[in-house]
Parts: structure tokens; C-alpha cells; sequence
DNA sequence: GGATCCGGCTAATGGCATTAGCTTTTGGGC
DNA sequence: GCCCAAAAGCTAATGCCATTAGCCGGATCC
């Protein structure tokens, strides 16, 4: 019974990422996606419920994209080598995918769609930390910390918030060595 | 030759500020406003250029607003104690504020309607972080991670970012330790 | 008192999301 | 080999929003 796809949910998903990347998340619009597929606007509704699911599913692939790369950068390392390959990696990813990085949920344990690719990303952040002996709550408090340091760091950097980029790669390697120090010294 | 107007550009802003606290910047639409103000929509352009100077506008009220704040938070304290109360003090107006705050702009000083509003900002933080000793760059540096660890606290809360707002305080009091810390350890 | 300017209005245009309903193609069961 | 159901695409239509053009009336300055 079923008709084999021109176009598929997935290559929506890479439409859309790929108007992400050029135009930023407000030129993520199905008639812009439509234009590039090919496809007349409403066709779209075949394979994606609507604009917002849209969204979902892009939020969805970042989040995957920046777990897996995260996981391989820290392969292999243990302890503060690890936190810093961590680190570096955020940063090397959203200068990559500056406009993409916007399209990251903030809040994606709160979205049914979302749940799992965003706890695959804490979990990385959180094996990244093991070996730190953090117990409990000491743990999800180190967590926090990073991520506030690493998305604050990368969300003022991929929307040009810092005045000049002149010295930005020692500021971010102070944030490092603060976050490295500071868990250190709370061991 | 003037009409006193029954609008001006002031309360126009003062329509899109109550907008975006409670629809988020997504609900700011000259539309809405227009219904707000008791007006028909092409009227507002008589007060501003178009939407886009309308989120200028309430980026640079939002911006005064938390130097001014800022600013009082930190009268009279210095050192760590400066520190720590412009640290909280900025949590504390995004607490207040949620939506609001996603309407600051990241990069005021790239925009000459905010420019002015932008380095005031600016300097209320390079302000308190004087009696550290820092000289040039250092300062700079200084301030970035400052304003990474804050903007990056505080745009991850106000986005319901957190899993559980368990713990919260905690977190936020570590993240104000470690960064005196590296202040001291580094002056 | 009259010219002028300003703030408001209505009408019209064009972009976008979304819905309804039609057409076509195709793969599976007979 | 043939029929049918379902999937995937399309066109038409609706409604919201931003923006522009052009009109109207009142207030102010002389």
C-alpha cells in the first residue's frame, strides 16, 4: 500500500538544518524548506505535523550531533584531560555551527520529543565528571556549573556579544582552568 | 504646529515591554501592541520605524533597567562583596523577569540605538571589579567570565532549563565562589 | 481666521502557516 | 494481469501579520 517517498522527515530535517545554518532559526520557515525540497509549502504536512514539531526535530538532531561529538572528544580520557576536551569541544562546535547553536533546546527534558537526545547529552557531561568521586547532589551541582560555563561562554560568543574576538581564546581557557580549579578544590 | 499626541514612542514601548513579560519575545507583534495601545496597527509607525526599532527600543529599556539596578545593587560595597551582590542582583531581575530578559540584546554595542545602554552596562561591571588591581586585558578577561557565568545561569533558568529548580540557590552560590576565588587567586 | 503639520484612520499588498479536498502513483493480494 | 487502498503530492482558500499609500481632522502658530 504505501507509495516510496520522494522526500522523507529526515531530508526536511537536513533542509531545514541547512536554512539554520544560513539564515539563523528565524529563517527556518516551511516555505523557505519547501523552496529547497522542491515541493509545494503544504506538502510539507506529510511528513512533519507542523512548523513546531519542525523545530522539535531540528532541536533533536543538534542535540545527537553535539552528544556524539562530545563523546568522541572525550574517548580515551579521564579527570581534568577529559573536562578540558569537554570544553574545548563545545566551543569548536558552536564556532562550527554558530547560527545551528541557536536552535538548540534549552529545556529538552521537557519536550517528549526531545527527552532522549538531551539526556544523552547530560550523560555525557556527567560520565565526563565521573572519577571526580562527586556524590549525589555534589554531582549534578559540578554539572550545572560546566554547562552554565560552556553555554554561557558559547552563547555570547555565536551571537557576537563580545565586543572584539581579540583574546577570546585565552578568556576561554581562564573559564576552563576556574571550573578545573574550582572542582578541585571542592574534591 | 505639533499635535500632543495621545501616544508617544515612550508608552508604545511600555505596551511591548508588558507584551514580551507575558508572551515571551515571540508575542511582541505590532498587532498586539496596537490592540493594547487602542490604536489600528499602521498608527504605531507614526512612533516607530518598525518592529524590528520596536525590539531595539525594548532591548535598550531592558538593558537600562538592569544597569540602573545594578548599579544600586552594588552602591556602597566593594570587593568581593560588590561582587556578590551584582551577581545577585542580576539573577534576581531575571527572576523577576523571565521573559524579559530573552529580549536583552547579546550584542548591544554592534547597534547604535543601543550602543550607549550597552557600555553602560558594561562599565557598572568593570566598575565593581576595580579594587582588584586588574590592569588591561586582565580586566576584560575579568569581565567576560563574569558576564559568561551570570548570562549563562541565568539564561539557562529562565528557560526552565534546569531539570528540577531543586537546589538552585546552592548551585548559583557555588558558581559566585568559584568565581571569587579565581579573582583572588589570580590578582 | 487660515495655512500647516501631525497623529490617527482605512484600504490594499504580500508573505507565511495551516486546512480542506482532489489527483496520481504504486505495491500487494487475488 | 488487475483492482484497490493508501501515501504523497498538488491547488485553492483562510486568516494573521507587517508594511505602504493616501486621506481626514484638529491643534497651533501667525
Amino acid at each position: 500500500m504505501p507509495v516510496r517517498p520522494g522526500l522523507t522527515t529526515s531530508k526536511v530535517v537536513d533542509a531545514a538544518l541547512e536554512l539554520v545554518d544560513e539564515q539563523g532559526v528565524e529563517g527556518l520557515t516551511l516555505a523557505a524548506v519547501a523552496t529547497r525540497t522542491g515541493v509545494a509549502t503544504p506538502s510539507l504536512y506529510k511528513h512533519v505535523a507542523n512548523l513546531a514539531e519542525l523545530r522539535g526535530h531540528v532541536g533533536v538532531r543538534v542535540l545527537e550531533e553535539m552528544a556524539g561529538r562530545f563523546t568522541t572528544a572525550v574517548l580515551g580520557l579521564a579527570g581534568d584531560d577529559a573536562v578540558a576536551a569537554l570544553m574545548h569541544a563545545y566551543r569548536a562546535y558552536v564556532q562550527e555551527h554558530p547560527k545551528r547553536y541557536g536552535a538548540m533546546p534549552m529545556d529538552p527534558l521537557h519536550d517528549e520529543l526531545q527527552r532522549a537526545a538531551g539526556m544523552k547529552l547530560m550523560e555525557v557531561m556527567l560520565a565526563t565528571l565521573r572519577g571526580y568521586g562527586l556524590e549525589g547532589s555534589e554531582a549534578v551541582h559540578a554539572t550545572r556549573r560546566l554547562r552554565v560555563i560552556v553555554h554561557g561562554f558559547a552563547s555570547i560568543e555565536s551571537s557576537g556579544g563580545f565586543g572584539l574576538p581579540e583574546g577570546l581564546d585565552d578568556t576561554y581557557d581562564q573559564l576552563v582552568r576556574m571550573y578545573l580549579d574550582d572542582l578541585r578544590g571542592k574534591k
